[in-house]
DNA sequence: AAGTTACTTAGCCATTGCGCTAAGTGTCGC
DNA sequence: GCGACACTTAGCGCAATGGCTAAGTAACTT
C-alpha cells in the first residue's frame, strides 16, 4: 500500500505522454519489436527507446530480447492500479467517509516515500 | 478529439503528482480554501499554489476567490475523460482476439514468428 | 568475411517541474 | 487606519524530461 502511491507517481507519468499513449494502444492490438513500435513516429530511435524504457520503468509494458529483437508486450495488470485509484477517488466524493479518512491519511504519509 | 489527446497530457501529469493527487482526495470530501488544503503539507505556500494552478489548469478543479478566500472544488467531469481513455485502452485488448489473428497472421507470412 | 539490421550507449541541449525565499496586493478585524 | 491574514508575484536553483547526433555492439544475411 505504500509504494502503491509511487507506482501511481511513475504510471500516470508514463500516460502523460502522447507518444507513450500510442505505444500502449498499439501494444493493445498485441506484442510488437522496438522498430515496428517506432516506425509511426518521426522520432529518432534513441529518443524513442527512452519512452519504451519509462513505460518499462512504470511496469506498464514489459520487454524481452532475442536474438536482435526486443519484443514489448503491455502489462495489463498495472492498469488495475489507475482502475483502483479512480474508484477510490470515486469512492471518496461519493460519500464513503470511512474510507476518506484512511486514504487521506496515507495520502499524507506518502510524503515520506522517495 | 484532437484536443482530447491533448488533454490527457495535462490530465495524467497532474496525477503523477502525490501532492495533487492528496488534495484531489481532500476535495472528494468537499470544497476547501487554499490554506486549508495547504495545512498537511510542509511545503511552502508559493510552491503549494502551483500544483493547485496546476490542477487548475488540468481542468481537474475550479476556483473562486471571494474576499480574501480562494475556494477550491473538484471537476469531477474531468474525471470522465481518464475512464474513457482506460475503456478505449480496455476495448482495445479485449476485442484483441480478432486484431490478434491478422497481427499473427501478418507475422507468419514475414516469417517473423520465433 | 563483410554488410545490414536492430538496437544501445553516451553524450549534448532546451524546456519544464518542483522546491525555495523575499516582497507585494488586497481583505478583514479591531 | 493599521495590523494581521490569505494569498500572489517574481525570481532563483536544481533535477528530470524529451528531443537530438554520433558512434558502438551484437545478431542475422549473404
Amino acid at each position: 500500500m505504500e509504494q502503491y502511491s509511487g507506482q501511481l507517481d511513475g504510471i500516470f507519468q508514463a500516460l502523460a505522454d502522447p507518444t507513450r499513449r500510442a505505444v500502449l494502444a498499439r501494444l493493445g492490438a498485441g506484442p510488437a519489436s522496438i522498430s515496428e513500435l517506432a516506425k509511426p513516429f518521426e522520432m529518432a530511435l534513441p529518443s524513442f527507446m527512452k519512452h519504451i524504457r519509462f513505460l518499462e520503468g512504470s511496469g506498464l509494458i514489459r520487454t524481452r530480447k532475442q536474438g536482435r529483437v526486443r519484443t514489448c508486450l503491455i502489462e495489463k495488470k498495472q492498469f488495475a492500479a489507475v482502475e483502483t485509484w479512480l474508484s477510490e477517488q470515486r469512492a471518496l466524493w461519493e460519500g464513503r467517509t470511512d474510507r476518506l479518512e484512511r486514504f487521506v491519511a496515507a495520502a499524507q504519509r506518502k510524503g515520506e516515500t522517495p
